[in-house]
DNA sequence: TGCGCTCTTTGCGCCAACTCAAACAACAGA
DNA sequence: TCTGTTGTTTGAGTTGGCGCAAAGAGCGCA
């Protein structure tokens, strides 16, 4: 295992403020781990052993129903935690992590949370604060079911993407990561063929830009529009 | 301010296993509080100052869009922590919190959260389980609005009222807070009118009955067929 | 006892989004 | 270069659930 170094984690947001001595100690539990593209990191209802913090990549979070139909939760950025189950007391994973590209994560084993919590009390605040920011995400999201169309959700959860994890290009700014139609129809409640439609829409409108698994939104502006546009009630 | 017994909340699982020293800890920095009937304890948005445990009684987490379009969380019930916005390290309430029928609830100040969780460890952890069955079946009803129709999801719906709140009779089981018609719509992300149908028939089937602001499941099995019967795909 | 308010029921027409179907395009591996 | 696989597009037909409308019923308050 390769001795890690402060200034991996240094610049993310929920280890401002802390000293190197408190850097070290994290790192010197975790170790830190590659993950091809498509590997399942953890398994829906599988053991929680250990929690993440994503240092590269981009990791799809995904749960299954009984009946095999899946639903995209969110998707992880680089310097996230995911899987921390163990700091909402759970004893396995609520879903799926599938790395949506070549990942590298640092991973501790749940045992070492005692520890790292009352030596770095700043970690476990920003865990929390993690665990409600999805909470809070995740409700918005109901609202959104409950109260838009089709189209108002597709196109908020694009504009979410690109500001999550887009990267710009000459042409706008593209979700940098392979992304089919399917899955943002797992992430909206809708079907491949209804995204599809609309995206083809929006392309001849010029708003955005599509390619096989590929998404460049051209013209956030009016595709802002469409998304507060309300036609219910 | 009257002064607390422990025997008010040793029973509640969240404080199982907690010495009386302990208990009297926690409850000589609460105060406890009526709140009658349609009362808003605290409002979304609204500077979060302490955070609460039902006693008696039942609550209604209500979360309001911009255009004024509501979707209710949850039903809060006794024994339940709520407004727990401390512990994710929020500085304001994600939804308002109204009182469905006459409530009694205990309210610790927000200062307190770092005494208590501090002096009593399984307080805090109490919590964050809290939060995080929360964020469980928040994500459990978005997978339920992505791959159900409405009659499976307001099926579903009763049959978890009454799991959680319900109160036996001579005919069923009622749930034991006043619902209309239109709050079960906006439990579910439908209209008060499809509700209403959908209990119409399912009272000409003999699966439950209903009045004013009133439900009672006679017949959990058969309603648990039609929640579970899928349709779609 | 009656009035007004809130809640519930039911009918009707419509359309957004679904299912089904089929062809096409891009890429990966042999 | 070919071939199989995976992802995308588009058309056609269908329908679940919504919007609109109006009447009815239960309850609180004067």
């Amino acid at each position: 295992m390769p001795e890690l170094d402060g200034s991996l984690i240094a610049g993310l947001p929920l280890f401002s403020g802390m000293s190197k001595k408190e850097l070290d100690f994290l790192l010197c539990r975790a170790r830190s781990a590659r993950y091809p593209k498509d590997l399942a990191i953890f398994e829906q209802d599988g053991n929680a052993d250990a929690f993440f913090l994503l240092l590269d990549g981009h990791i799809r979070v995904v749960r299954l129903n009984e009946d095999g139909e899946q639903v995209i939760a969110r998707y992880i950025n680089p310097g996230e935690l995911f899987g921390i189950a163990v700091a909402m007391g759970r004893a396995t994973y609520p879903a799926s992590a599938i790395a949506a590209v070549d990942c590298v994560a640092l991973a501790w084993p749940n045992e070492a949370w005692p520890d790292l919590t009352a030596r770095v009390p700043q970690f476990a605040s920003g865990a929390y604060r993690t665990i409600g920011e999805r909470l809070q995400e995740t409700q918005d999201q109901v609202m959104q079911m409950s109260t838009e169309q089709v189209e108002q959700r597709v196109a908020h959860t694009l504009l979410r993407l690109v500001q999550q994890s887009g990267r710009k290009t000459a042409e706008g700014i593209e979700i940098d990561f392979p992304i089919t139609r399917q899955d943002i129809a797992e992430m909206t409640g809708t079907t491949l063929h209804t995204v599809s439609r609309l995206l083809s829409a929006w392309e001849d409108m010029g708003l955005v830009r599509g390619g096989r698994q590929r998404v460049i939104v051209t013209d956030a502006h009016n595709l802002m529009l469409i998304a507060e546009h309300r036609r219910k009630r």
